[in-house]
DNA sequence: GTCTATATGAAGATAGAC
DNA sequence: GTCTATCTTCATATAGAC
């Protein structure tokens, strides 16, 4: 009964993915998303009831998938300071890589037609790595470390920080990929401002 | 010679830049364009001639207009405390505004397409938001009141802190406006994050 | 499920009168 | 410049055979 060659869903799935990045939604045809799959465009529609649905479910998908199997590395351990620079890493890294961010395009293109895309794009990446770091920043607070109001304030506040010389240009096509040096530069200074300004002391260690 | 009313033109601009920022380029049609101003199709044609030429030159003047008119205004003089919490607070209201955000998504959705907008957009805001206060922060490492290496990346970082909380939930379409207070309240404390970590102290003046 | 062929409608752009 | 009417293309979706 199965398909010992990939099943057709699956051309269909991975064409439609590649056209609907490359094109966004009203651009890219169903007669496109057939011939680059490979099949003819009646069995598109078997597999998804309409363009609609396609488009959800593919880029739906899309999101949970790029961002959670990135993003869900365990968290590491270690003093804010490493902390802070090794999420920061993470979260550059995924979130300025160009797949991501066009990614990010199409669904915000789509945003007023599709708003469920947006909640699963939000939801799967930066409000999760928001909530993640924020129980950080929770649990430093506790321990005395450093004094902070509101940790999912704060959390949102650090990871648009250290994004903020890259994110909206490369978001817009326009300028050049950072190089790990500069990355590591400007997330390294962030993280000292960041740190400094919430009363760390590194002699606490 | 001219007319006495408002000129078909004008009509035909803002009927293109409310279609434009309500549904995109694919879906908002030059019918459409056409019948919401209240005009025939081809007198659309006389004016512009294609629809790429209609949505670039609407969106480009858009972009200039709306970004220049509400940021251009005096810079305050103060303290950096002041002044960075009056400059932010300026940014946040023009780039947390529904129309910008509206305006944000069209031009990314079609930035493969139409990347001289990109650019349009980005420097008449983002970009030269960052450079006047980068020019701030320029002046106070002179000054000798902080410490800065790279005053263009601080700006960039600081605006980045400050929207953090908001920019991206608002894109999306997802969550409320903040009210004033809570605004005020994450601004302030990222202000004085940025200052101490800064190494500023208030005893100066 | 999978294909070829087709119905239906919409949108960009143009022709030609005034 | 402005209008009505039309041409042409193309995209969504379906029909019907295998």
């Amino acid at each position: 009964m199965n398909d010992s060659v990939v099943p057709k869903r699956d051309l269909i799935v991975a064409a439609a993915r590649k056209l609907f990045l490359e094109g966004g939604y009203s651009t890219t045809s169903m007669d496109a998303v057939a011939k680059e799959a490979g099949v003819s465009k009646n069995t598109v529609y078997a597999h998804f009831h309409n363009k609609e649905s396609l488009f959800a479910g593919v880029m739906g998908g899309l999101c949970q998938q790029s961002c959670n199997t990135e993003m869900e590395v365990p968290m590491p351990a270690g003093t804010p300071e490493q902390i802070l620079n090794a999420v920061g890493k993470k979260f550059l890294h995924v979130f300025l890589a160009p797949e991501i961010l066009a990614a990010m395009r199409v669904v915000l293109a789509e945003s007023t037609q599709f708003p469920e895309l947006s909640k699963t794009f939000l939801e799967a990446g930066p409000k999760g790595a928001q909530q993640r770091l924020g129980g950080y920043f929770a649990e430093w607070n506790r321990q005395g470390l450093l004094t902070v109001d509101d940790p999912d304030i704060l959390a949102a506040q650090f990871l648009g920080m250290i994004k903020g010389p890259y994110f909206l240009s490369l978001l817009f096509g326009i300028g050049e990929q950072p190089t790990e040096k500069e990355m590591n530069h400007s997330l390294s200074q962030a993280v000292e401002i960041f740190l400094i300004g919430l009363g760390y002391r590194v002699d606490a260690g």
